[in-house]
DNA sequence: TTGACGTATGCCGATATGGGCATATGATGT
DNA sequence: ACATCATATGCCCATATCGGCATACGTCAA
């Protein structure tokens, strides 16, 4: 069945890197398509196709202003994002230093092998 | 080219349902395959497969415990996910009133046509 | 209207994905 | 060595993905 539609949620739209830029780009304000596309060194129907993802899960609104559409972020699906990563804070701050030794002990194990 | 490797980074990692409830399950301690596909209601294979691309992101350990393989979270490659997300923490909590009243302008635009 | 600009869409190709299934591989106990 | 349990792999299928390219669409100016 494939992966689930890249177009279902925001961990899937913010799996490809380049929406990723776009969305970083847009932190500076709203920007008509050829813009973006220039400036992350894509093609325009690249940038029209990731930026549609991005509209349909919601991360990226639209306003068209004379011919340009101006893209915009909307970050609000990002935060359930956050909150489920950040469930995993207290795993990577605390107690990997077990890990880290443990790991550290198989390596050398594997070694003297 | 398709969508760069799943097996790439943790964000292509995360963006798969299965393997976040299996990063979620692995908090709570160790465990086998077959315990975690039988909890997930996943074939053994699937889990095998999902659990194989997790450790290639390093977001999961693996130790041999007699026949068995113990699978344990190691979240540290969630940290700069988290990082990333946060980047747009300030875009959800401030200045989206703005966001929300042009939106509902827009729509209330698109009704009165 | 016509043309120019900005953007969206359709189609194609190469590849990756996830699931099912059978089976190979590994370790254990007898 | 052998049967058994626990996992990993390989193969196949249906589908989704991203990229390139051509082209349709929408808006504005002359």
């Amino acid at each position: 069945m494939a992966r689930a539609a890249t177009t279902s949620d925001a961990f899937n739209a913010i799996a490809e890197p380049q929406r990723r830029d776009i969305l970083a780009l847009l932190r500076a304000g709203e920007r008509p398509v050829t813009d973006l596309a220039q400036e992350l060194g894509m093609s325009q129907p690249q940038a029209s196709k990731h930026l549609r993802v991005l509209r349909e899960v919601g991360l990226v609104q639209v306003r068209g202003a004379g011919r340009q559409r101006l893209y915009g972020l909307d970050a609000r699906r990002l935060r359930p994002v956050h909150e489920w990563v950040g469930g995993f804070e207290r795993f990577w701050n605390e107690s990997f230093d077990r890990l880290d030794s443990y790991v550290q002990d198989l390596k050398q194990a594997q070694q003297e092998e």
